[in-house]
DNA sequence: GCTGAAATGTAAGGTTATAACATAGCTATC
DNA sequence: GATAGCTATGTTATAACCTTACATTTCAGC
């Protein structure tokens, strides 16, 4: 189970369960499937679920992940490199990977043509360890 | 005006106006802005358009961005290297790089948890060298 | 011409995300 | 403690994106 970074945010309600929801879930979860969890909770529209994720998002507690539609708990609290994600088409886990000279690559690409960059998405589908390949 | 491929892939009919549709933007284009585009060359259903779209992806002429959930020609035939695309959220432009050493880093960074990578996705959001910054 | 594979046509439905508007709660300043 | 302003929340409706299912057509190769 991720560790849940939500004490040093004072997150509001909604975001707290949104957050909970995502740090017990071993894999992403669409925003379909959080609804789904929390209904329990109270949760009734798609909208609740979606602001929530933004705001979380903001704060830097949660990634989207795009080419799945869904979202995961960030690995840690605070992050200065772009992550990487590696995501196991085969079992669903998605792992976070941080690599300096890896950022700096992509900086140096963009750049060249003298485009600024703001936020990089990196995500790798393959075979994790255990799925063997 | 990018280059059009079509010839060097016998492409079929719905193949090659999609192909054209994107060859003529000036920007990556959704499904359905497709589908308005090619309406009058007689394309009535999403389907024909996601249809073509996955072809010309499988021949490696089209690029599906994932982080906007468009579809961009590709600007040369072939590449070995995987693609990374500069978008500009000002003004929507999208240019198409590539780096080998910035391929090569990111298979190491996956690969020190023994994943095999597949496919990767890597898109720059960020503005281009004319809408400044 | 016949056959099998690929492409296409068409209708319906599923999933993902946002717009629009109303209400409630919290904080800061007077 | 009023009140003004910002943030969060609730609710309904709808937009945008994508797929399933099944029937039909096209076309290369025999």
């Amino acid at each position: 189970m991720k560790k849940d970074n939500s004490a040093k945010h004072s997150l509001t309600k909604n975001q707290s369960l949104v957050m909970q929801a995502l740090a017990e879930a071993d894999q992403p979860l669409g925003a379909y499937e959080l609804l789904n969890r929390l209904q329990p909770s109270g949760f009734k529209a798609p909208l609740q679920v979606y602001r929530a994720l933004d705001q979380l998002v903001e704060k830097g507690l949660v990634h989207r992940l795009e080419s799945l539609n869904a979202w995961t708990a960030c690995c840690e609290d605070q992050h200065s490199y772009t992550p990487v994600f590696a995501i196991c088409d085969d079992c669903g886990n998605v792992t976070e990977h941080f690599d300096e000279q890896l950022a700096g690559n992509i900086e140096k690409v963009t750049k060249r043509s003298g485009f600024t960059p703001d936020r990089s998405i990196i995500e790798i589908h393959g075979q994790c360890d255990d799925c063997g390949a």
